[in-house]
DNA sequence: GCCCCTCATCGAAATTTTACGATAGTCCCA
DNA sequence: TGGGACTATCGTAAAATTTCGATGAGGGGC
């Protein structure tokens, strides 16, 4: 993949944020870490159809992406949401459809019709 | 990539998405959409170092995704966002943040620190 | 008609991602 | 001390993505 310059660091988060979300395992993963608030290595191994080194592999993405936190405690390891960057990427998404100093209720339009 | 079963609708749009947006040129392509309102093929590949087939490229994957909507009238391409995905899109990571019916401020607790 | 401009698609090469089994490290319990 | 449970990492093979140049399709102007 090129190198885009003259991109923004909110761009350049945001990209490296979306990839590593762009895979159902991973989607999978952060849905139910948010529905269980925190989660061993098993308990995702035992929710995906993929084998445990995977599932260690697709943490580690999402884990260096900084969408989630992991301690490795002895022997298991804890897992939990980082909520404060998927806010970050939601605000991210609503800018884009309602960029802010465009007006109050500035909301992007449509031009092909 | 293997398929997860049991993924939702929701969560196999969001992946969809997610993996559109994933990449630093797309990401060019959509705030550039969101700051004109309306772009032609010629203004994207103008602001990208990247061949005109390249960008062709990205904006058919953008489109598939149906994050922007492209008309061809004749000679040139027209294209905009689609706000409704990018909103939907916002709504899927706050609902991950402060999931719907888990209480009134319900927020995912962080459980590793 | 003929050429130019704009854009999409094709084919191919390089790179990256995805997935697995095998292996190694760490802790706990007997 | 030895074995079992839990994870991370390594090496590798298959699949997907990214990028480019070349080509084709469509309209407008000379």
């Amino acid at each position: 993949m090129k190198t885009i310059e003259g991109l923004t660091t909110e761009e350049e988060r945001a990209a490296a944020i979306f990839r590593a979300l762009g895979n159902p395992a991973r989607i999978r993963i952060v849905t139910e870490l948010a529905r269980r608030n925190a989660c061993v290595t098993s308990d995702l191994v035992d929710v995906l159809p993929l084998a445990q080194s995977t599932v260690s592999q697709h943490l580690k993405v999402l884990k260096e992406a900084g969408i989630i936190r992991g301690v490795t405690d002895g022997d298991s390891a804890c897992y939990c949401l980082e909520p404060d960057v998927v806010r970050w990427l939601a605000t991210f998404c609503t800018d884009i459809c309602c960029p802010p100093g465009q007006g109050q209720t500035g909301s992007v339009a449509v031009c092909c019709d």
